[in-house]
DNA sequence: GTCTATATCTAGATAGAC
DNA sequence: GTCTATCTAGATATAGAC
């Protein structure tokens, strides 16, 4: 084993227990247990056991950030929309343990802290803008108070729909259907705003997507 | 002290370093050093220190259940609705340590477990009930499958709205502006689909609400 | 880079005197 | 009921041989 190849297995072990487990339940023993390797060796590539979730937070970023740029010209579209949605989603679903743990990771970890709270500035800026968006493109309508609401209400829909899903009972992310349940409900948010025929749009994708 | 007394103290105080410092964070010398008694004394009052987490669970219980029970026959009206979802949220906030830690104590505490899901599932039919009594009444229109998704929505930001003011580093519960703000919103995911009076009605009680 | 062995610490929990 | 003392387990992390 070279040592990148170590230091990723590390990372890949860490993150299958801490979102099979939930992380306040992995300790460096079991992750170093589970990937066949000694503690010791876990702490010659990692100096503390934050460090890998940190780690694993800088990997979710990666995967995050490009799907949250929106393109300055492009008239939003609804199919685009729910596309988009469902690709951050997923991206979501792989690290799901930074969400269901997010608040402790949050307070302990103070790197994660900076990032993950410059995240949700930059989506809630983001969604902001993309309702702006969609209402001088006339497919929306909605006033400045309820456009704010809307975008604040999308966004805490947004980091906490996973752990409401387990707290709900749901048969696991493991499942996709929960995923699109999920992806469907923040649409919903949009759905009373949304002129014709982009709202009938919305409603038809809706009903075939729960057929899939 | 006689029984009784230590017992609450020993509540109270750990409530107070739950709220504060989160769940995960709070040792049982802590409590104990904190309610000025001995470690050993502690453990004479409770089996574990889950048993604590689980006894505060059902004061909270206690609490919100009374706030949640919906009379049959009374016309649900917009303020009365306002006043309602205040004094739900200042129960929660009195008890934030367990929506902050949701999920860890959740899959950590089984009688918890139990009983949270029992709670969501009638904080859903309640609110079910409650959008199809606004809708009988004239007050709001809305289709069966979207009342669904409302309600859906409705109920994850209720129970994750602590959480998202902590993140988005909101000053803390402490200050009531955060209270309000979060009431405010939740309610505006009920303003599309009020009709007049009721929707001006909405928006006025939001302005004045927001500069007391 | 990797291992074994171990240091250190802190948590939850119990025993037994008072 | 309350205390002091202590057990036990498990966690993070380090030392030093290979």
């Amino acid at each position: 084993m070279t040592r990148r190849n170590t230091r990723e297995l590390v990372l890949s072990t860490s993150l299958f227990l801490f979102n099979e487990f939930g992380e306040p339940n992995v300790s460096t023993n079991h992750i170093a247990d589970e990937a066949d390797i000694s503690p010791g060796n876990l702490y010659y590539h990692f100096r503390s056991r934050d460090d890998i979730a940190l780690e694993l937070f800088k990997r979710y970023l990666l995967h995050i950030q490009p799907l949250l740029e929106i393109e300055e010209n492009t008239v939003p579209d609804i199919e685009d929309l729910w596309l988009r949605l469902h690709l951050i989603f997923e991206a979501m679903g792989r690290f799901r343990f930074l969400f269901r743990d997010l608040n402790d990771l949050y307070t302990r970890i103070r790197d994660l802290q900076r990032a993950f709270h410059g995240l949700l500035e930059r989506q809630r800026t983001s969604l902001l803008g993309l309702i702006a968006g969609l209402q001088n493109s006339g497919i929306m309508k909605i006033c400045e108070r309820e456009s704010e609401a809307l975008a604040d209400n999308t966004l805490l829909l947004m980091t906490y729909w996973i752990p409401y899903a387990e707290v709900r009972g749901d048969p696991g992310l493991a499942d996709g259907t929960v995923l699109s349940r999920s992806v469907a409900r923040v649409l919903y948010l949009l759905l009373p705003y949304l002129r014709e025929p982009e709202a009938s749009q919305l409603k038809t994708l809706a009903q075939t997507y729960r057929q899939a």
